[in-house]
RNA sequence: GGGCGCGUAGAUCAGUUGGUUAGAGUACUUCCUUGACAUGGAAGGGGUCACAGGUUCAAGUCCUGUCGCGCCCACCA
């Protein structure tokens, strides 16, 4: 039944309604239905920890259009929703929690603190799920999954050992990023580096006396031009290295040179002193040095720093670990032992300055890692950690998006995807906190005892990762826990007590969601006949700096796990920033919180906002201001919705009868051609676009004109039904960016069912629609309503006062504008108008050219000041001169009228005759007033 | 060091495969509370499309270079 609409819009009302509605309606339950095609989309699991931020919001609105749009289409449209365990943010959390306790994880034990950790999901765990439901996300909620549901963790264990057993992961001791807050080991990915101005310290590492340096180091070549440096070089009583990181010397091993150095050559083999630990340290020769960089010696610590790493291993040298987990010097870092890295630091160059071995000081900018959980600087690493073998997985990952089955929006994305893909290293995935999945890996301390670790190849391209024995003695990897050893029998095993980086299990996200692996029983059940159904899923929606974390690695697993891609197209859009361009973000206090701008302006508005400024994959610039615009939206169609519906009853309800008037005809040619385009937009992904059409057509086309114009035959059944007809595709239209507003409007419109749209209401544009006659007439009608709007302004006329007019044009023309006279007349105020195809000036009257050879004279009735007048058209008339002499330098050039496409050439000839024509024109209608 | 993106109205941005007079919302000016909406309506001002070359009949759009800004990746200690 169609209702009456309050006279103010309530956004938080509406939006509480349909909310709760939702999340309970079956309507966004999707099943595998044989003959229909499948639209999927999983949600990138929000942390777990999270609160909605702006970043959500535009995410899920995108996601929520896809899925909104496609369920109206007919797709059988399935959002899986679901979040991450976030195992260092959410393990983080709940130990600020235990420190105000004054308590640590360890006070607790690891079974006491999970159970801290799962009471805490279980409390604020769902958080951010509410928020997305209050955005007014479409998801199949039942279907919400969690990265460490029991059968989730099934597909990680599943995965870890399938790979294990394929070589592809192994363990072994290796640089990586630690960072000592968190006190475990990340993946590169997850230490993204930040500029910092840093200090270069140049460091003497003075010669061991003993030896005897040779006469002269420079004798028998290059003698003549001796540079400055090298003369310096003569009387070098020590080698001067350069280091960001001082501290680290504690853990030199060695001080290395460029082979083909002439500075340094001579002294390849020698001994050093290294200062402060008073250890001899040798002089080797590796070509992986920079001789240009600092003074072309590095000082190398293998335990601290990649490169380093690779140089001790290829030259045998000790590794000496300097540092506790925690980030403070350790045992072998002598009288520094206890202190903090940094304050290790400021100690060593006073102890250097006060021996004059600290030479000189500069700044240096540099990148530096640091932890994307805390923003702590990761500290490189020596340690003992599992990997897996990135090579052999991305290489279908590779193909997949060259051969174009995974294509990316923007396209540019895909040269950064693949520039990542190709240049991969290993993957670090264990983690040393206790919140996540346990590494299914058991040792027999017995065996591990008696077995020998392989050195590992260095290789520099992994960073001196690569695999060590894949399959070492006591090392058991399992899906379920061994009773023995099968090696020993003992049963004296222990599990690893590390976790699986929370990504090891996010890869898996579009298939484990579905309940994958299946088991013997599970063949043939309802979810696997799910999983072939909706997989591969239709789109990925995600922001650029998950292209790495999670679209490549989904695309790896899919491709290795269900020997297909897991996605076919991805969605990638900006970054939501604030006015001055930076990222939005607690820590910078700029953020703006999209719960309070659901408070304030309505959800809805939060959506229409942020993607009509959201230009495919730009970045945003967010103000508050923004969001007025899509408050006022709503409170257009909220007030052209109660204007219908306080003129309309039942009777609307039908679609309007096939006997149109002019102004019928016109308004649903723009509709369809509004269907049309907004359709393509949202296909093409680009819904700033999609959003910004059927904008102009509702509020310019349909409240501005239409509705103006409907408003005299208001009583009439036919515009009735044309109201609510055109209202209801718009709204259909409008729906998938603003589901409330749309949803509670088409409720109350005559002839609404059930709550909740059904599917495959989506507008068709129909080609009946189109009509291209009746654009023309009203675009002539437009163009002399502005005219006379026009001269009622410079003539400061009120709306009120009725003025007569005359419109003059060709027969043809004066036809068309004799049907739309009644039209003019209203929009226009005019009492009284006159069409002839009498084409002589009418004098005393203001002139204007409405198109062509048309005209629209006003008839002055002596009230009108003349010279103006007479000035204004000699402008007008040196203007349009202006214009027909462009035209004709551009027609009269052949190679235009050759070249040019043929439809263009004729346009600009039209133009030209009605330029010719309006000058003709003019000029009369000048001299009338002389 | 490599890659990518961006310089268009006061500020923020759109601008399809080159093609009539370069657009939007916002801000600004003037007028209007007439029975949907002042969160509104009507009209208006405001642009050397960063700069310089080139391709083309035609360039905001394509190419090259310069300047300015931003982002991502990278083991120069």
């Amino acid at each position: 039944m169609a209702q009456q609409l309050p006279p103010k819009y309530n956004p938080q009302e509406t939006e509480e309604r349909w909310f709760s509605f939702w999340a309970q309606s079956p309507l966004f339950h999707a099943q595998a239905v044989p003959g229909k095609k499948p639209f999927t989309i999983v949600i990138p699991p929000p942390n777990v920890t999270g609160v909605l931020h702006m970043g959500h919001a535009l995410n899920n609105t995108i996601q929520d259009i896809l899925i909104r749009a496609r369920r109206l289409q007919g797709f059988e449209a399935l959002w899986m929703p679901g979040t991450d365990h976030a195992g260092i943010a959410t393990q983080n959390v709940v130990e600020r929690q235990l420190a105000g306790q004054g308590l640590t994880r360890k006070d607790l034990g690891r079974d006491e603190f999970l159970k801290r950790v799962w009471g805490w999901k279980e409390k604020h765990g769902s958080t951010i799920i509410h928020q997305l439901k209050r955005l007014g996300c479409a998801c199949d909620w039942p279907r919400e999954r969690f990265t460490m549901d029991e059968g989730y963790s099934r597909a990680v264990v599943e995965v870890f050992v399938r790979l294990y057993e394929k070589g592809l992961v192994y363990r072994g001791d290796y640089i990586i990023n630690w960072c000592p807050r968190c006190q475990t080991a990340l993946a590169d990915e997850e230490a993204p580096h930040r500029d910092l101005v840093g200090k270069l310290y140049y460091i003497k590492y003075p010669i061991k006396k003993s030896q005897g340096l040779p006469a002269n180091p420079l004798r028998g070549r290059g003698a003549g031009k001796v540079s400055r440096s090298q003369g310096r070089a003569k009387a070098m009583d020590g080698i001067i290295v350069a280091t960001t990181r001082p501290e680290t010397m504690l853990g030199d091993t060695a001080v290395a040179v460029h082979p083909r150095d002439p500075r340094y050559k001579h002294l390849i083999g020698q001994r050093l002193i290294l200062p402060l630990m008073e250890r001899e340290i040798p002089v080797i020769a590796d070509p992986m040095v920079d001789k240009k960089f600092g003074t072309g010696a590095v000082k190398v610590t293998p335990a601290h720093d990649p490169n380093d790493y690779i140089m001790g291993k290829s030259h045998d040298l000790p590794f000496i670990n300097i540092l506790r987990p925690d980030g403070v010097l350790n045992t072998e870092a002598g009288e520094y032992a206890g202190m903090d890295r940094f304050e290790a630091r400021e100690a060593i160059l006073e102890d250097l300055k006060e021996r004059k071995l600290l030479v000189k000081t500069e700044d240096h900018p540099h990148a530096v890692g640091h932890c994307y959980r805390c923003h702590t600087v990761v500290e490189p690493y020596l340690s003992k950690q599992w990997f897996v073998r990135m090579g052999p997985l991305s290489r279908p990952a590779i193909k997949a998006v060259k051969s174009g089955a995974v294509r990316f929006h923007p396209k540019r994305w895909t040269k950064v995807y693949l520039n990542w893909m190709e240049n991969i290293k290993d993957w670090c995935i264990s983690r040393q906190i206790w919140w996540g999945h346990r590494l299914p890996v058991y040792y027999c301390d017995k065996c591990l005892a008696s077995s020998v670790p392989q050195a590992p190849a260095p290789n520099k391209k992994s960073r001196g990762r690569g695999p060590e024995a894949c399959f070492e003695r006591g090392v058991i990897v399992s899906r379920t826990p061994p009773q023995k050893c099968p090696a020993c029998g003992s049963t004296g095993l222990r599990q690893d007590d590390d976790v699986l980086d929370t990504w090891f299990s996010s890869w898996l996200w579009p298939f484990a969601t579905f309940g994958w692996p299946f088991d013997a029983e599970a063949a043939g059940s309802v979810r696997e006949k799910e999983l072939a159904y909706f997989y591969p899923t239709s789109v990925l929606v995600t922001a650029p700096e998950i292209i790495f974390f999670w679209v490549a690695r989904m695309i790896m697993a899919g491709c290795e796990f269900m020997g297909q891609i897991p996605f076919r197209d991805v969605c990638i859009h900006g970054t939501v920033r604030d006015e001055e361009g930076r990222k939005m973000s607690k820590s910078l206090g700029n953020s703006i919180d999209p719960l309070e701008v659901i408070k304030e302006y309505g959800a809805d508005a939060l959506r229409f906002s942020l993607i009509t400024t959201a230009a495919s994959g730009s970045d945003i610039y967010l103000s508050r201001e923004r969001f007025e615009q899509g408050r006022n939206l709503c409170n257009k169609i909220w007030n052209a919705a109660r204007f219908i519906l306080m003129n309309a009853g039942e009777e609307a309800a039908a679609a309007p009868g096939e006997a149109r008037s002019i102004q019928d005809r016109w308004i649903l040619s723009r509709l369809n051609e509004t269907i049309r385009r907004v359709t393509r937009c949202v296909d093409a992904f680009k819904f700033n676009e999609a959003v910004n059409l059927a904008y102009d057509f509702f509020w310019h086309d349909f409240c501005d004109r239409y509705l103006e114009i409907a408003k005299p035959t208001i009583a009439t059944t036919q515009t009735r039904q044309m109201l609510v007809f055109v209202l209801r595709k718009t709204l259909l239209l409008f729906h998938p960016f603003m589901p409330f507003i749309t949803e509670e409007v088409l409720g109350k419109l005559p002839g609404a069912q059930a709550a909740g749209l059904p599917a495959e209401s989506w507008p068709a544009a129909q080609k009946s629609w189109d009509d291209k006659p009746s654009l023309k007439a009203m675009e002539l009608v437009f163009r002399t309503v502005y005219a006379i709007r026009n001269f009622r302004r410079d003539l400061n006329l009120s709306g009120q006062s009725l003025v007569r007019a005359r419109l003059t044009a060709s027969a043809a023309k004066a036809k068309v504008l004799e049907s739309v006279a009644p039209l003019i007349k209203d929009l226009g105020g005019i009492a009284d108008l006159e069409v002839t195809c009498d084409q002589a000036a009418v004098p005393q009257s203001l002139s204007a050219l409405i198109a062509g050879d048309a005209h629209l004279y006003l008839l002055l009735e002596g009230l009108v000041d003349i010279e103006k007048e007479k000035a204004r058209l000699d402008k007008q008339l040196e203007e349009t001169q202006g214009q027909l002499k462009n035209k004709e330098r551009m027609l009269g050039n052949k190679e235009f009228v050759k070249k040019a496409p043929e439809e263009v050439v004729a346009r600009e000839r039209a133009r030209l005759a009605e330029l010719k024509e309006a000058v003709i024109r003019l000029k009369e209608v000048r001299r009338a007033f002389n």
